[in-house]
RNA sequence: GCCCCUGUAGCUCAGUGGAUAGAGCACCAGCCUCCGGAGCUGGGGGCCCGGGUUCGAGUCCCGGCAGGGGUACCA
């Protein structure tokens, strides 16, 4: 990346600064590189003369000058300049920039791809509804950010797992096998009471007449245990597939689906527990077993092991940890959340510690809840009533590019307004039509070039890409060249809104090189050469909506 | 009460401690003999309040105010 090299550029003044006695031997310092928001400032910017100041008993102009005069050349930057207060400012040469086309299009698939997370293996756990209703809006945004911070992560070379773990153990599990049971039997058209805790949606109604269709009386009979824990399996399995098919239609997807049960039958419930316990953070009190997170800086203990001997929710998530970072080994584990759950973050956090493993390889983003708006009319989410937006409704409404843009533009820890009927009545304004109009027009482009007999595809043909010297080229390409470092700092900083933005800016790059220029139909030299910037344009739209997880259509 | 998140333009939101705070929508005024006008150009408007740290604060710290979430032997 070029920011890179700014920053050798930098550390090399700095150490020759200090070799040749210009400057004082300082500790390290980062050198500070920024992209100045204004382009007069240049392409990157250093403040270290700023930040070195006090300690080196130097003005930051005579600083600035005494690196500047010992930066290596390089290729790329042509000129290094030193601006007050105490700045210096890089810009890049725009034939080099230019010569960019040549390297985006060969990279293709890969430009933007980095290599921070090389050698780091990291789970990415999102989304895990209970398999005991719908996936609803909010957890569609979790959804959507979890998948795209996997994505950017393994753009930037980390290994990476994507899991939902599946409730499908536990007290809630009873409520829902029950209601379930007593649904088909309603359908069957059996006097059956409803459980007082169970769950009361419409949803339930639908399948429990299903499954009366599909099997008849079969589990009907004794109205023994037997009948509701196989029908109610039974009605699991359908939740998790519609489940799954919500969630693929808007491109998530997991490499693994993680049954909390199997943390009870495979022996690894037992193994964290003892180790939570050895390592002398469990304590027996009014016939419960605790964890003793107050040793470790949470504000509480916790109840492991109820008083009935059945283990609460937070017993499995230990046990789901332990098999993370002891069983599986990942070297990082991020854990994609509601707010809902945020009490339980730092429990978890103690619980890491608790087994002896670093927190610091335990992340939450937590994903703050969405607010769904008919126009002016707040619509409650809520299970109980069985009143709920689906995030299939929604998708239905405004289509998977626009739901995935909306939720991933967003930064995942600021609550957010959803407006079905502003997003539905405004779809053909959206932004998601701007950035796919985009790669539509450079499709469109390209067809008319290979109907002209132009291949845009012929390598063998040399470039002459001097002849890109408009300025709406050459912004278009140094928005292109932007995109290494904006996965890059989405990956570090796992804020995957950054794409969607940037994917806006290319768009209007893109589009204004596009009204002020013809590409076919120049002087061949100059539509050669514009016709690769547009494909290469194409292929960063392209990557960077990859990683969004949005579609990429040549025609619109 | 205590803990967490958020307060930036009329609305929805960006803004790695830097140099004149940005988009979209909405509003107003312009641009099609030409590769797709789902496009382009221009305009008005803004950092919740008060302290502090810093050469420099929308950004960090403290205290308010406001909105949301959490605070179970529920998940």
């Amino acid at each position: 990346m070029i920011r890179d090299t700014v920053i050798e550029m930098l550390s090399d003044a700095l150490r020759r600064a200090r070799e040749d006695g210009a400057l004082p031997p300082l500790e390290y310092q980062d050198p500070a590189v920024e992209r100045p928001q204004n382009p007069e400032h240049g392409d990157y910017a250093s403040s270290l003369p700023l930040k070195m100041a006090r300690a080196a008993r130097m003005s930051p102009m005579a600083i600035a000058d005494i690196l500047r005069e010992r930066l290596p050349m390089r290729e790329e930057i042509a000129a290094a300049a030193v601006a007050p207060p105490g700045f210096i400012n890089f810009t890049l040469d725009t034939r080099w920039i230019m010569q960019q086309v040549g390297t985006v299009l060969s990279e293709g698939n890969d430009f933007g791809r980095g290599r921070s997370g090389a050698g780091v293996s990291v789970q990415v756990e999102f989304v895990s509804v209970n398999p005991t209703g719908p996936v609803h809006v909010g957890h569609g945004r979790g959804a959507v950010q979890g998948s795209a911070i996997a994505n950017v992560l393994a753009a930037s070379g980390y290994s990476v797992q994507r899991e939902y773990y599946v409730n499908d153990a536990g007290s809630q599990m009873d409520a829902f096998f029950q209601s379930v049971h007593a649904r088909y039997l309603q359908a069957l058209g059996r006097d059956a009471a409803f459980p007082s805790e169970g769950y009361h949606g419409a949803y339930l109604v639908e399948l429990g007449a299903q499954l009366a269709g599909e099997y008849g009386d079969r589990f009907a009979g004794a109205a023994g245990e037997e009948s509701v824990r196989e029908i109610g399996e039974i009605g699991m399995a359908r939740m998790l597939d519609s489940i799954r098919e919500d969630l693929e239609r808007i491109d998530v997807r997991f490499d693994r689906w993680f049954s909390e049960r199997s943390l009870f039958t495979d022996g690894t419930y037992e193994q964290a527990l003892s180790r939570v316990e050895s390592n002398g953070y469990t304590a027996e009190r009014e016939g419960a077993v605790w964890f003793t997170g107050t040793e470790l800086g949470d504000e509480r203990d916790s109840v492991l092991v109820r008083r009935t001997g059945a283990p609460t929710y937070f017993a499995s998530d230990i046990a789901y940890h332990y098999d993370k970072f002891l069983g599986r080994g990942y070297d990082r584990v991020i854990n994609v959340w509601g707010a809902d759950h945020q009490g339980h973050f730092p429990r978890m956090k103690a619980v890491v510690a608790a087994l002896g493993v670093d927190p610091e390889r335990l992340q939450f983003i937590l994903v703050q809840l969405v607010t769904l708006r008919r126009g002016e009319e707040i619509v409650r989410v809520s299970k109980r009533t069985g009143d709920i937006i689906t995030l299939s409704e929604v998708v239905s409404e405004v289509g998977p590019d626009a739901c995935r843009y909306f939720f991933l533009a967003r930064s995942a820890d600021s609550q957010m307004d959803f407006d079905l009927d502003l997003a539905r009545k405004e779809a053909p304004d959206n932004p998601v039509y701007y950035i796919q109009y985009a790669f539509a027009r450079i499709a469109s482009i390209l067809r008319n070039a290979r109907d002209g007999g132009i291949d845009p595809d012929d390598t063998t043909e040399d470039v002459d890409y001097d002849a890109l010297t408009e300025e709406a080229e050459i912004r278009l390409m140094r928005t292109m060249l932007r995109f290494p470092e904006v996965v890059e700092s989405a990956a570090r900083n796992l804020e995957p809104h950054h794409l969607p933005h940037y994917a806006y800016e290319l768009a209007t790059a893109f589009h204004d090189f596009y009204t002020r220029h013809r590409v076919l139909g120049e002087a061949p030299r100059v539509t050669r050469a514009r016709l690769r910037l547009a494909q290469a344009a194409g292929v960063v739209l392209r990557n960077a909506l990859t990683l969004m997880g949005m579609s990429t259509p040549e025609q619109m």
